[in-house]
DNA sequence: ATAGACACTCTTTTT
DNA sequence: GAGTGTCTAT
């Protein structure tokens, strides 16, 4: 892992791509690059740190932190001067900040986050009657997926339809008219969404001069988890170091797990070529996180993929057991078993800090989530739903922002249709009769809306037109809620958790100087979910994790269950429809094996209870093991069969036909 | 014309 | 359990 790099490297270096398998140290490989770098002496404000997520950020600049620390022997200045770290989306939004006037942007855009972006679309698309077809038209949530992958793979429309999104591909013309307004509305309210932050960046290294200017910027790039960028990703990178000198990329093309979001494996294979002399290639297979065993299976599972993966992981470290596969009846089981499992390791001396529970979809841990806060077990979740995207907390957010950007609509028709008796009809009246005024908010005042929001219209009025008057950030929030906090039990259900979600919101908001900061950080780095209890546990206590797959990318626990080893969850039903999809939900599949250090528990329940179905009511259906690990791979796993079902019992019933009992019951009166 | 109740569908992963 | 479209009473 050292040496890496020949010779003292303060100037750049030729281009380099470290090709590093899961535990094989990619994190650490990729911080003591840096940390060599600045100890010889390159310039740590000309580093530019690329990684996938901002806490892979914080995380490289301690390591490197601690490394030049150590290699100075406490010298103080260490890597304190890395500023330009964090995800390809928060560098752009710095650098298009810095140089707006440059390429014909407001420099105080607002940021879309991506609900913003699909209401944002839903407007549009109403505006121009595609709601209104006799077929039905692709909701906001699949327009929005269409214009972002296109615009991420640099793939002209009909082919990502005919690709990506074959039962839109009837709408081409549609969609594009769609595009092309949703594009001018943006620009018309000064709004930048996510994909724009690229494309921006990308569209700047194309600037004769300016792309020189912001490539300059920069010594030295280097980019973590290589495997999950786009093709607009590697377009900017080839805009700011034309030559390749100076950028270093890591990845592993056997954890490239982000495709649906226009990632491609092309990237990384194709790194070298792009240069000439081609780029470096260093291999690491030495993997130091888990035992041989946990990796003999992985290596065998993802050794099934139709495109091989050269790689064999080889653990550094001796002993350890095989992997449990734990058949169980049923979901109820499986949360029973795990939980009595991760309680023992407790009680064994592993802390709930060094166990993790998996899953591939954020709602498959719903029974797990229910038992732990009725067992006391605190938890800590990543992925799925986030924060933001809870109504409560976009209705505060809406009157913030609205006060922040006067023109933006989409704030001014969420907040304004909070009031009782109006609906789109009259937020659209009111946001049209309030431009004219040209008093900003303080025109609210002046409007008339319907009856039946007369009583609460001015302090609504009043309240507005302080927040956008005001200077002063602290206690907006607490403004805002004095207003909307009455409202609340009438707009949602359940307002007792969303108030305690509102005090977090507040909390967080204090760490923020000032309202425009508070809302474009968060838009780009939203805070994960938590459990039930708002907000993190203290710092002392002791609490579990519990991630999406996805989520989980690049860190790791000693303790690992994965939940729904089941076809239908993993490979996703979703996500069965191209071969390179179900290639993907294997590779997923590798990455949450790979997380686990000592031990790995793959819970596999046999049935499934489901809910609300339409036509047969409530039942059970069945299900069978992954098509990932065929019986083949049987003997590197331990299996276990929890609860006490006699196992010839057991075996005799899982080889009938799925019987549906309740369903019998039920067609005996139809 | 429009707000609000109602019924119906679909339910992944994320910067 | 949310988001979407439709129906109905104003």
């Amino acid at each position: 892992m050292h040496g890496i790099t020949p010779g003292a490297a303060a100037t750049p270096g030729p281009p380099l791509l470290v090709i590093a398998g899961a535990g094989t140290g990619k994190t650490k490989t990729l911080a003591h690059r840096v940390a060599h770098l600045l100890l010889n002496g390159a310039d740590p404000r000309r580093v530019l740190l690329l990684t996938f997520t901002r806490r892979a950020a914080q995380t490289m600049i301690r390591r490197v932190e601690r490394i030049t620390a150590a290699a100075r022997e406490g010298t103080p200045g260490s890597a304190a001067g890395i500023d330009w770290a964090g995800t390809f989306h928060a560098v752009a939004n710095r650098l298009l900040r810095l140089h707006a006037p440059r390429i014909g942007l407001a420099e105080d855009f607002t940021l879309l986050d991506r609900s913003d972006s699909a209401d944002l679309m839903d407007v549009v698309r109403d505006e121009l009657r595609l709601a209104r077809t006799d077929r039905r038209f692709p909701r906001k949530g699949t327009c929005l997926a269409i214009y972002s992958y296109a615009v991420n793979a640099r793939a002209a429309l009909p082919a990502v339809l005919e690709k990506q999104f074959p039962w839109c591909a009837e709408w081409a013309d549609e969609l594009k008219g769609l595009f092309r307004a949703y594009v001018a509305e943006k620009q018309r309210q000064n709004l930048l969404d996510y994909d724009d932050l690229l494309l921006c960046w990308e569209l700047m290294m194309r600037v004769p001069g300016l792309a020189e200017e912001v490539g300059a910027r920069f010594d030295h790039v280097l980019v973590d988890e290589y495997q999950d960028t786009n093709l607009l990703q590697a377009s900017i990178l080839a805009g700011l170091k034309p030559g390749g000198r100076g950028l270093t990329v890591v990845g592993d093309d056997a954890q490239s797990i982000y495709a649906f979001r226009a990632a491609s494996v092309r990237n990384i294979l194709d790194f070298p070529e792009r240069f000439s002399p081609p780029a470096a290639i260093v291999r690491l297979h030495a993997n130091y996180r888990s035992t041989q065993p946990l990796l003999d299976a992985a290596n065998a599972m993802i050794a099934l993929a139709a495109e091989g993966f050269e790689k064999e992981l080889q653990a550094a470290r001796g002993g350890g057991a095989r992997p449990l596969l734990v058949a169980v009846r049923e979901e109820a089981e499986q949360v029973d078993w795990v939980i009595g499992r991760l309680l023992a390791n407790r009680e064994a001396g592993m802390r709930l800090k060094d166990q993790a529970v998996l899953m591939r979809a954020s709602s498959h841990s719903a029974a797990l989530e229910l038992e732990l806060v009725r067992r006391n077990v605190p938890y800590v979740k990543f992925g799925g739903l986030r924060f933001l995207e809870a109504a409560h907390i976009k209705d505060v957010l809406g009157f913030l922002r609205w006060a922040e950007n006067p023109r933006d609509r989409i704030a001014a028709f969420r907040t304004l249709q909070l009031l009782p008796g109006i609906g789109p009809g009259h937020a659209r009246r009111l946001v049209e009769a309030l431009e004219p005024t040209r008093r900003g908010l303080a025109g609210l005042a002046g409007l008339r809306p319907p009856q039946a929001a007369a009583d609460l219209w001015p302090a609504f009025a009043e309240l507005l037109a302080a927040l956008a008057a005001s200077r002063e950030w602290a206690g907006q929030i607490e403004r805002v809620r004095r207003f909307y906090d009455p409202l609340l039990p009438e707009l949602h259900e359940n307002p007792r958790p969303r108030l305690q979600d509102l005090d977090q919101l507040e909390t967080l908001a204090t760490r923020f100087a000032t309202r425009e900061r508070f809302l474009t950080e968060l838009a780009l780095d939203p805070p994960e979910t938590t459990g039930e209890e708002a907000g993190v546990p203290l710092k002392d206590e002791d609490w579990l994790t519990l991630s999406t797959i996805h989520s989980a990318k690049g860190q790791e626990w000693k303790a690992v269950f994965v939940l729904n080893i089941v076809d239908g969850c993993i490979p996703s039903d979703m996500a069965t429809g191209t071969p390179a999809e179900i290639e993907e939900e294997r590779r997923l599949l590798y990455v949450a094996m790979t997380r686990a250090r000592d031990e790995l528990c793959l819970m596999q329940p046999e049935r499934f209870f489901v809910g609300r179905q339409a036509r047969l009511g409530d039942r059970f259906v069945r299900a069978t093991r992954t098509r990932f690990l065929p019986d083949s791979l049987l003997p590197l796993f331990e299996r276990r069969v929890a609860g006490a079902i006699p196992v010839g019992e057991r075996a005799g019933a899982a080889s009938g036909p799925p019987v549906d009992l309740a369903a019998q019951l039920r067609g005996m009166w139809d």
